[in-house]
DNA sequence: GAGGGAATGAAATACGCATTTGAATCACAC
DNA sequence: GTGTGATTCAAATGCGTATTTCATTCCCTC
């Protein structure tokens, strides 16, 4: 008997430049942003691959949601490898700093990161939008249940879900800023760049990108969601007291 | 001589229709996400009126991006109508409060916003950016002078950058969930709504739209961020101190 | 080394969309 | 009314791009 996978030889390897030509370009540009000519051509490849061998761009885009999914919950474990019985603070540090390495890492954002923000601002897919709720909902969950526990048993609902999302959402957003940045330089859409523009964003992506930089951002991250869970647990004690 | 402005009635006001529906548009779907079609279609208005009037889709967008700019700044002015003279907390919660407004406005986000949102995601001209830079900079230069000013003398240019952007960013962000989740039950694309789905994202925009939920809201962001402020102040004190 | 299925390639097709064209219509001045 | 310039309209043009087609080449088995 032959041995089980040895059509190795076959298909010299242009699903797989496919597939990782089209990571780097629908995490740049979104879907509609990047045509099947750019990904074959990068690929060095015909055109026609791309509907051999994927049956259509959209299920390729599909693949590269799952390949970036799978390869991100390798490289980086929600919880920032903290143990499970750690204290919440240390818990919550840990998840803080594995959210802002996927989503803000200096000098190139994951590509999930820029994939789901893409989607974010303008869907593509429902299929993706699956995709997207089973890769959020657990870690937030998870993140929802030690917000809970830091804040005690008198905080309704809504205090919960804000400060869980006042978590989330801003590292979303600083992801955001950076693919904005960060593309521009990269493809500065056109030619003439005009280098008076110093926005706001460019002026934050440079202070990360200095040394230390990117580890005081997340320490400063860490101290203010910190700060703010605490206030509100002030809060709630005192209209617990009174 | 002829009165100045008379010309009244001809230009049956296709123009205005079209620049009303094109703001609609734009802000929901980005500009690659709307077509010339589809705004004419919507504006009872011949396909060939957008360029007879506006010279081009581009021209159209920046047209859009001008009249949403003058709106916001005559609807909602940065500093939430708290006098220059009022203490620095107060300052600070006017300008997240109008902030707040702008992105986040519940049932109905604040079209400039959306604006920002897709440009961030995926720009479209250097005209537009030079546009969101005249916009942006003032603003974030009035927020940073406030945040120099609350954490004192001894803080670094990067504490002072990082919570002025700790405070701009997750908002913007607040703003991007807002939109996707906004979208989606507006145009459910396609059609089969999964209605399974319920994103975290979802969940937030019920809270918000609930009574007292947006006044909630921007209490919990403020307080937290004050909270962050007093956090970054209180180990620069240490920090001098020592 | 001949046969056959998988993979590739160049060209063709189909479609959406911005923009143009040129004729028709309207508003107003004389 | 008539002429004139501004506006509207339906149809055409042209371009970018996803997908298909079909001939050709490649790789493996026998």
């Amino acid at each position: 008997m032959s041995p089980p996978v040895p059509s190795s030889l076959k298909e010299h390897d242009t699903k797989r430049r496919i597939l990782a030509v089209a990571i780097e370009l629908f995490s740049r540009s979104g879907f509609r942003g990047t045509s099947v000519a750019a990904i074959c051509e990068q690929a060095q490849v015909n055109v026609a691959a791309v509907n051999y061998h994927f049956d259509s761009k959209l299920k390729l885009y599909i693949q590269v949601w799952r390949v970036a999914l799978e390869r991100e919950s390798e490289l980086n474990p929600p919880d920032g490898g903290v143990p499970a019985d750690a204290p919440v603070q240390e818990r919550l540090a840990g998840r803080i700093r594995s959210l802002v390495h996927r989503f803000v890492r200096p000098n190139a954002p994951s590509q999930l990161s820029m994939l789901i923000i893409h989607e974010l601002a303008s869907p593509t897919d429902p299929a993706i939008d699956q995709l997207r709720l089973d890769a959020v909902r657990p870690p937030h969950m998870a993140m929802r249940a030690i917000v809970r526990e830091m804040l005690g048993e008198g905080a309704t609902d809504q205090e919960v879900l804000f400060s869980t999302m006042g978590i989330f959402i801003p590292i979303v957003g600083l992801g955001l800023q950076q693919q904005s940045v960060y593309r521009r330089d990269h493809l500065a859409y056109g030619e003439g760049g005009a280098s008076d523009l110093k926005l706001p964003g460019a002026v934050l992506r440079d202070a990360i990108e200095q040394e230390g930089g990117f580890e005081a951002l997340i320490d400063h991250i860490t101290t203010t969601t910190l700060a703010g869970i605490e206030a509100v647990r002030q809060r709630i004690k005192m209209r617990g007291g009174s």
